[in-house]
RNA sequence: GCGCCCGUAGCUCAACGGAUAGAGCACUUGACUACGGAUCAAGAGGUUGCAGGUUCGAGUCCUGCCGGGCGCGCCA
C-alpha cells in the first residue's frame, strides 16, 4: 500500500464515519498520510482527527477513536492507535508496506514523478546574466536551484519553459563594446568600462572573425564589436551553463523587442490601461496606483526607453505566449525591484498574486580556509561559475548549492564541499547509490535476482523504515514543486541513504558464508532495487550524477 | 528614514501550524571474520534574539523592540 492509497483509505474511513453517524462533518477533500519522526510512532500517521475535531464538535481523541476502529478493519492495516492530543498512528502488515518496493521497480524513472501541476503552463526566467560578462557565484546559486526547480515542475506535470533573458540593449552594451574596441587596439580599456581578462580574449576572437574591424571607421566598428562580442559572450555563458548541466529552453533578447516595435505595442496597452502620463518630458507608469513608493520612467526624456519599459514589455510577451505563472528568480540585491514587478502586472490588467511570483535568493559566500575568496583576476569581479567548477567539480558544486533554501544567506567551505568521504553530504548520498549497483552486481553474480517477492518476509523495522522513507518520495518531490524549494528533495535523499545504510548494515541480501539463499534474501533485492531507483531518480532532480561506482 | 530577507546546538544549516525542535561537522566512546567501513552504533551539546498576542497546539502566524544583510536613479 502506498502512502497516497493509505490517504484515501483514511479519508473513506472518514466517509464511513459520517455515514454511520457517528461525526458529523464535512469530509474532507485531501487527507495527509505523513511518515513519524519516531518509529514507535508507526509506520505512518495522520492528524486529520485533529483538523477535524472542532468542526465536528468532538474532542480529537475521541474522533480518532473512531477512524482507528474502521482503520483496524481494513486489509493492510496491522494496527492503528490514537496517541497524544489525537494523532492517529498506523502500522501497515508486512506485506502491505513491503508490496511498495515492486510498485517502485516497476515504476522505475518514473517513480515520483506526479500529475500535481498538470495544466499549469509556467514560465521560469533565471540567471538572466548580462551578456558582458561571465556567470558570476551570484548567478551560480540560481543556476542550481533554477535547474532543480525546472526538473521539478516538470516531475510534477507542470508543463515548464527555462528562461535567460538577455539585456543586450543600453548603455552598458556600449560600455561593452567600447572595452573591446580599446582592448582589441591595445588601449587601456575606459574608466567605466569592463575590465575583466576576459575582454581581452572576447576582443581578439571577434577581431580574428573580422580582420579588417580597426580599419572601419569608429562607429561602424563599435556596432561590429558590439554585435560580435554579444555573440562571443553568449557562447561562453552557454558553454559555463551546460558544463553544470543548467540548460534554458528560450534565450530572449531585449533588443529583439526593440527592433520589432513589441516595445512601443506594450506601451500602447499600457496606455489603454490608463495607467501612462507623460510629464517633464518623459513617460512615466503610474505604479503608484499599485502599491509602488515612486512612479516609474518608461521613456526617458532623451526618448531613450527605460530597461523597466523592455521589462514591462517582456511581461506582457510571456502572457502573450500563453504562460499563466511567471517566476522570476532574483538575486537578493534586485529584491527592490519586486514592487516595480507587481505594479507591472497590475497596469497590464493581470492580478500580480495570480500570474507572477518572485523569488529572492539571498546572497552566497566562499570561504576558504576561513578567508572569503573574493576577486577573481579572469572577471574583475567575484567568482566566476566555471572557476567555482574548476573548484569543487559538477556534483559537490551543485548538491552543495541545492542542499539550502534560497532565503538562507549562504557561507560554503570549499574545503567542506570536496571531501570524499561522509562529511560530505553529496558523496553520502552517491555513496549510498553506488553501493546499491554493487549489491545488485554482487547478488546477481550468487544467482538473486528479481525473480522471487514475498513481501510478508519483509518484518524487520529496518525493512519497516527504508521502506517507509521511498514511499515518500512522490510526495517529497510534489511539496518541493509547489513550494519552490528543491533543497527539500536533497535533505530527504539524505535521509533515505541513511535508511538505506542502516538497513544494509542489519538486513543481508547475500546470506553470510555457506547459508541457504531463501526468499527473504530474493525479496531484499527488491527493496535493494527500489532504493537505487530512488537515490537515482532523487539526484536526478537535482542534476547531480548518479554513478554505479566510486 | 522607508521597504524586503535573515536571527534555531561551538560551526554550517533542517523542520506543509503538530508529538520530547532535528541532521552533518567538530568533541567523547564503541563495532573492522567488511554483500566496498566513503559504513554503522552510543554519548554530550538548546530559554529557537527579546517581550507580548492569536489557539487544542507556535521555531513557524500577528504586534512591538534588538541585532545582521540587502535595496531605495530619467542605471541595468
Amino acid at each position: 500500500m502506498t502512502p497516497a492509497e493509505l490517504a484515501a483509505l483514511v479519508r473513506d474511513c472518514v466517509g464511513a464515519a459520517v455515514a454511520a453517524g457517528d461525526l458529523s462533518v464535512a469530509v474532507p477533500g485531501e487527507v495527509v498520510v505523513e511518515r513519524p519522526k519516531k518509529p514507535e510512532h508507526g509506520d505512518y500517521s495522520t492528524n486529520v482527527a485533529l483538523r477535524l475535531a472542532k468542526p465536528a464538535g468532538r474532542p480529537a481523541r475521541e474522533v480518532a477513536e473512531f477512524l482507528a476502529a474502521r482503520l483496524r478493519d481494513a486489509d493492510g492495516i496491522a494496527g492503528a492507535e490514537v496517541a497524544g492530543p489525537g494523532f492517529l498512528n498506523i502500522t501497515l502488515a508486512a506485506d502491505s508496506l513491503g508490496s511498495l518496493a515492486r510498485v517502485i521497480v516497476e515504476a522505475g524513472d518514473g517513480y515520483g514523478r506526479s500529475r500535481e501541476l498538470a495544466g499549469a503552463r509556467i514560465n521560469l526566467e533565471f540567471v538572466s546574466a548580462n551578456p558582458t560578462g561571465p556567470v558570476h557565484l551570484g548567478h551560480t546559486r540560481w543556476a542550481a536551484l533554477g535547474d532543480s526547480l525546472h526538473r521539478l515542475l516538470e516531475a510534477a506535470g507542470a508543463d515548464v519553459a527555462a528562461e535567460h533573458y538577455v539585456n543586450d540593449f543600453g548603455s552598458q552594451m556600449d560600455k561593452f563594446a567600447a572595452s573591446l574596441y580599446a582592448a582589441a587596439q591595445g588601449r587601456p580599456v575606459p574608466e567605466d568600462g569592463y575590465h575583466g581578462d576576459y575582454i581581452a580574449d572576447v576582443a581578439k576572437q571577434v577581431v580574428d572573425l573580422q580582420p579588417g574591424i580597426l580599419e572601419l571607421p569608429e562607429a561602424e566598428a563599435l556596432e561590429l564589436f558590439k554585435a560580435a562580442g554579444e555573440a562571443q559572450m553568449l557562447q561562453l555563458l552557454r558553454t559555463s551553463l551546460e558544463r553544470f548541466r543548467v540548460s534554458f529552453d528560450v534565450w530572449f533578447s531585449e533588443s529583439s523587442m526593440h527592433d520589432e516595435g513589441r516595445v512601443d505595442a506594450a506601451l500602447d496597452r499600457l496606455r489603454e490601461q490608463g495607467h501612462v502620463y507623460d510629464a517633464d518630458g518623459a513617460v512615466w507608469l503610474r505604479t503608484t496606483d499599485f502599491g509602488d513608493d515612486k512612479d516609474r520612467v518608461l521613456v526617458r526624456s532623451n526618448g531613450e526607453k527605460t530597461y523597466f519599459a523592455a521589462d514591462a514589455a517582456y511581461y506582457i510577451d510571456k502572457r502573450g505566449r500563453g504562460f499563466d505563472k511567471c517566476v522570476y528568480m532574483l538575486g537578493a540585491d534586485h529584491h527592490g525591484y519586486v514592487g516595480r514587478l507587481k505594479a507591472i502586472v497590475a497596469c497590464a490588467g493581470d492580478d500580480p498574486e495570480q500570474t507572477i511570483e518572485v523569488l529572492i535568493g539571498q546572497l552566497v559566500k566562499l570561504v576558504r580556509g576561513g578567508e572569503e575568496l573574493r576577486l577573481s583576476k579572469r572577471a574583475g569581479t567575484i567568482v566566476t561559475l566555471d572557476e567555482f567548477v574548476d573548484l569543487v567539480g559538477v556534483d559537490a558544486g551543485r548538491y552543495s548549492l541545492a542542499r539550502w533554501s534560497a532565503d538562507t544567506p549562504l557561507t560554503l567551505d570549499i574545503a567542506e564541499i570536496t571531501k570524499h568521504s561522509n562529511d560530505n553530504p553529496v558523496y553520502y548520498v552517491q555513496y549510498a547509490h553506488a553501493r546499491t549497483c554493487n549489491a545488485k552486481r554482487n547478488a546477481a553474480e550468487v544467482g538473486i535476482g528479481l525473480d522471487v517477492f514475498e513481501p510478508d518476509l519483509l518484518t524487520s523495522p529496518y525493512e519497516a523504515a527504508l521502506l517507509t522513507a521511498l514511499g515518500e518520495f512522490p510526495r517529497i518531490v510534489a511539496t518541493a514543486a509547489e513550494l519552490r524549494a528543491p533543497h527539500r528533495v536533497a535533505r530527504y535523499l539524505e535521509d533515505l541513504a541513511a535508511a538505506y545504510h542502516r538497513w544494509y548494515d542489519n538486513c543481508r541480501i547475500i546470506p553470510q558464508g555457506d547459508d541457504e539463499i531463501t526468499a527473504v534474501n530474493r525479496t531484499r533485492a527488491w527493496v535493494n532495487d527500489a532504493t537505487r531507483i530512488v537515490l537515482a531518480n532523487g539526484l536526478g532532480l537535482l542534476g547531480v550524477s548518479a554513478p554505479e561506482r566510486l
